[in-house]
DNA sequence: CCTTGAAGCTACAGTCGCTGTAGATCGTAT
DNA sequence: ATACGATCTACAGCGACTGTAGCTTCAAGG
């Protein structure tokens, strides 16, 4: 039977077969043709939007932000602006995120150098300093 | 009646009331007294705890590694190196995270500068970028 | 004392993005 | 013809909550 079958999409992508089939249902892909026995076929086109798909997960896009930027390579037109809008909010968002996780970093390490190197019969300092908020530096 | 609510918990906190009942339902929290007609009344033993285990959250501990903290902290003993051990995991982690969101932020840029500034009747490169893993540099 | 309105109660469904299961059927190589 | 892996549907479960419905209780004002 010609086409690829859900299996060969998932090696070729490295997502899932149940993902794939859980993308067909929320809509990201389209309702593949069957074989007589009713397994899927697909094409190379459906192969593209999946890798598409693939690569922005790895990127964090959620799945309702992969929809919009499926439609809009539907209807090129006006694409531009979106397309960049989407991509440039997700930017914000990570820069955001790194940020953010550089002051947990640095109020772990805090955390784990108020005891370091003891090992006396106290009760461990790791413990209080994750009680006391008050010790970090700026908000997290 | 004497002690704190349940509201009164989460205004001092910031963990919703909801959130407060789940955290109880995992174990994370004792059964705490009730009123006559029912209501959770909390003394400052728990407030603390609940400090902790907010704090903890915000460093991004999941709720097993909290009770496995909680649970340290109810035995002295030993705890140390425990704490320690799970605590340096979570900066190890944080660390890998940092990493991999700095490669996904260069990965966003080149997206978006694949078009930038160009306002031509073109399809937009983003989507095209997007669909083309194969010019990142390095994995996600 | 009585009313009112906020706060609390339980129980359960829904969120996101899958993952895992059960039990059946299909496709292909030998 | 048979064996065996791949695929099928349908649904439950994950983590860490959040939201809803439909109640009851508490505390303050009149």
């Amino acid at each position: 039977m010609q086409g690829h079958s859900i299996g060969t999409l998932s090696r070729h992508t490295g997502v899932k077969v149940t993902t794939i089939r859980y993308y067909e249902g929320r809509g990201l892909l389209p309702d593949p043709g069957r074989t007589g026995g009713g397994q899927r076929r697909y094409g190379d086109a459906e192969l593209n939007r999946l890798s598409f798909i693939a690569h922005a997960r790895q990127l964090g896009f959620d799945l309702d932000a992969i929809a919009e930027l499926i439609a809009l390579q539907e209807t090129p037109h006006a694409a531009h602006g979106d397309a960049h809008r989407i991509a440039k909010d997700r930017i914000v968002e990570v820069r955001d995120r790194i940020e953010r996780l550089r002051r947990l970093e640095a109020e772990l390490v805090r955390v784990v150098n108020a005891c370091d190197g003891r090992s006396d019969g106290q009760p461990c300092r790791v413990l209080h300093a994750l009680a006391d908020h008050h010790a970090c530096e700026g908000e997290h």
